[in-house]
DNA sequence: CGTAAATTTCAGACATTCCTGAAATTACGA
DNA sequence: TCGTAATTTCAGGAATGTCTGAAATTTACG
């Protein structure tokens, strides 16, 4: 299967920004090209448009269905799964945005909350960081929070709210 | 130096998450414990500390320097540097998010307002296919220029409709 | 200047992540 | 149940990223 130029131009960036995105360029020239496809591929599809390995593809294609960002297909009189990728890019990026932030905040909330509580009985460091540890823990949960909120917010009303950008702040004044 | 238990926690954690955060193991640890440290520490200082050689901290003070996050004072009568982080919360936050938002997302806007451009002389690709990239640059722009606008809101106000959470939806109806 | 402390550069060791290709496993139809 | 297509597993090679220690460079002061 040959690329459009378009196509292929966009399979190669996101490839490209997979490092900076924290992760593998298979994986994200898979889910580009799954993204634009107008139809579900094959895994077989996917290695020989792509030149990577079958075995590649299946472990890329895994790792997309564990983040929720693709799922199988079929069609009738034959036996290959068929992938797509999720189309709503509204529901790709809270997909991506969870994921990360169960990965990269949720934990260090955690820490931060045994670490408060244990620090109470550690005589050692001076009270000024033990603050500033506090601190941080109640910024996080405050954005945290924020961000469970306002993630089920539906969609119509979010838009509005992004359209309104800075002038959403006349309203608590 | 020694480290407390309290700090020494939140070092290893920080050197722990690095990984995920897409940053070194070292700078990690080394922005752990400037943002804790009550006092700025000379480079020694910090290799002592946390037993890494002092050639590494060089180059990780150089990256932190260059995020902004950490900036180098001078002691009356000691030549060495000494180094200390930004400790405004909110601030870090803004500095790690803005530089986030230009080494993953800014290149991708670019990219895709190019491939729409590029995309009109190319009669290969499906209509379908150029209106979900168009529909994606849209999408980005939109959050971009979200941020850019929230991003400027006094902190005090910022807290306020963070507080608020999914309330503020009741403004726009 | 000269020199000694402080800092930086950089080649290569080490570690980690990613990808391939062969082999094993699973799923399906005859 | 057998044979074949489809998929997955996994050991090891390739590519990348990180850290060290020695050497080079810069800086401050006599």
């Amino acid at each position: 299967m040959k690329l459009t130029p378009t196509v292929e131009r966009c399979v190669l960036h996101w490839g490209e920004m997979a490092g900076r995105w924290g992760i593998s360029r298979s994986v994200a020239q898979i889910h580009a090209l799954l993204f634009l496809s107008p139809t579900p591929l094959t895994a077989d599809d996917i290695a020989e448009t792509l030149n990577v390995a079958r075995s590649n593809v299946s472990v890329s294609l895994k790792e997309l269905q564990a983040w929720d960002l693709v799922n199988v297909t079929h069609v009738l009189g034959d036996r290959r799964d068929y992938f797509q990728a999720r189309k709503d890019i509204w529901e790709v990026l809270k997909t991506i945005v969870d994921g990360r932030k169960r990965r990269e905040i949720d934990p260090t909330l955690q820490m931060l909350r045994e670490t408060v509580g244990q620090a109470k009985q550690d005589a050692e460091t001076p009270q000024e960081v033990k603050d500033r540890i506090a601190n941080m823990l109640e910024f996080l949960e405050e954005m945290s929070n924020w961000y469970e909120q306002i993630r089920d917010i539906p969609r119509p009303t979010l838009l509005k709210l992004m359209r309104m950008g800075a002038r959403v702040a006349k309203v608590v004044g």
